[in-house]
DNA sequence: TTAATATATCCTTTAATCCGGATATACGGA
DNA sequence: TCCGTATATCCGGATTAAAGGATATATTAA
């Protein structure tokens, strides 16, 4: 059910500020709850920008190992990579807080699945 | 003696994080002891990169409220800028002690002032 | 006023980043 | 196998960021 939690990938601070230093990146992480995925068709549909924008600014995420994907069909389901070291999760979830209300963020309706 | 605090600077979670996403500027902002100002030309000293370096990125840092300078005489005074919100100065205060872990810093010499 | 020092800013070149339409790939169902 | 949907990747162009030498500014001392 859940990930395999692999050993800690290493994460530079400097890497992690700069992935999160795009405002349309870290809406993405915003847009992830702690421990629970999201669907692409979701964050395409919350944050109007196009699909190849999306899928872009998630690959840059995923290459700098802050988030993980599962295939679910052909859908993809995304969420904060678990595996994290501690100090890294604790800083993303204290990002995303204050995140969540600096960005308007509209709600995900989970619409397909 | 301190700085004055003025209302907190309204600073944006991902200009904080592009701001630090840069490993020069992360680690400047390292070698900022919490609360201890530090002069530009020790910072000059403990990374090397030219003076103008250093300096526009000192100058990225202040523009941004992560950081306040404070002249004397010919030197200036660099020091983390306390006015910050509350969950700035946390987020900061993680990034920093985990920064200072991962980039070989050498140590600050007060060699002016 | 002049010189010397510390720091900031300017300028030009090079490199990185972002964007979004077009296209490719992966998968499920007919 | 072929089609439709979901997502990823490619590519060309535009924008932004970084670098560092040269120069300007600010301050102190002579």
């Amino acid at each position: 059910m859940h990930a395999v939690q692999i050993a800690p990938a290493e994460v530079s601070v400097a890497s992690l500020c700069k992935c999160l230093g795009d405002e349309l990146r870290l809406s993405l992480v915003c847009l992830m709850e702690t421990d629970r995925e999201v669907c692409v068709c979701d964050l395409v549909a919350a944050l109007d920008a196009p699909q190849s924008t999306i899928s872009r600014h998630l690959a840059q995420l995923r290459q700098c190992g802050l988030v993980v994907a599962r295939r679910q069909g052909t859908w993809m389901h995304y969420r904060i990579n678990g595996a994290l070291p501690e100090w890294a999760l604790t800083i993303i979830g204290s990002l995303v807080r204050q995140g969540r209300r600096q960005l308007g963020l509209r709600p995900l309706q989970g619409q397909c699945c």
